[in-house]
DNA sequence: TCGTTTTATCGTATATTTGCGATATAGGAT
DNA sequence: ATCCTATATCGCAAATATACGATAAAACGA
């Protein structure tokens, strides 16, 4: 695809797309829902909770960290992981503004 | 990777991933906000509007018609494409649905 | 110090996604 | 019938994502 065109459009598109890539994949989703339910910030928890090989566990958890939804600190030999609930605010009032803005915008047709 | 293992997670995981994805990318996004402006479920306008070629546009149309998200008739020579409402009320109600039960599921805790 | 445990990262294989040009198809107009 | 327009699909290339095993790094205990 010589270059991607991800770029070209808007930063609120890009933005949104970005949020919804970070749970597009069923792991990542099993992963937030495994941290919101812990009181501790379990780590390697979740690889005995998920299908997946620790290697690739590891690898959704730097997804969800790099997206801002989770926050991580090492302790000791282990790693803890949280949701971070200031960011997930963020995150769930931007798709609540996409939906939003998409049933406002058809108010003025009469499309369906 | 072998065999991905995307089915060895929960159903609703996956719906919620499968919902996810379809909108991650900026093109969809940008299709679907168009889409939600125009009176007339507008067909190749959208390649007017996107900076990506026809066959490209083409092909993020199918997708968002595979995932649920859009209709599409064919009118004359010419496709026309609008939102599926009712199921985007399924879709926007998915995501709530996830968001507060992860708010719910940390609310017996106190990781953050 | 040495081994153990835990996790991150590297290398690699494979699958999927993204993108485009070219082509096929189908309807409408001349 | 022929051409034109609009759109879908095919074939291909390149980029990303997914997954795993192996290995590295870091902290702790014996």
């Amino acid at each position: 695809m010589a270059i991607h065109k991800k770029e070209e459009f808007s930063q609120k598109d890009q933005e949104l797309a970005f949020f919804a890539k970070a749970i597009s994949h069923p792991a990542r989703i099993a992963i937030l829902k495994v941290l919101a339910e812990q009181s501790e910030c379990i780590c390697g928890k979740i690889v005995d909770v998920l299908p997946l090989a620790q290697s690739t566990v590891s690898q959704h958890l730097k997804e969800l960290k790099t997206a801002g939804l989770i926050l991580g600190t090492i302790d000791g030999p282990r790693s803890c992981y949280c949701i971070n609930w200031e960011f997930f605010e963020k995150f769930n009032l931007e798709f609540n503004t996409l939906f939003k803005s998409l049933k406002a915008k058809s108010e003025n047709n009469s499309c369906d």
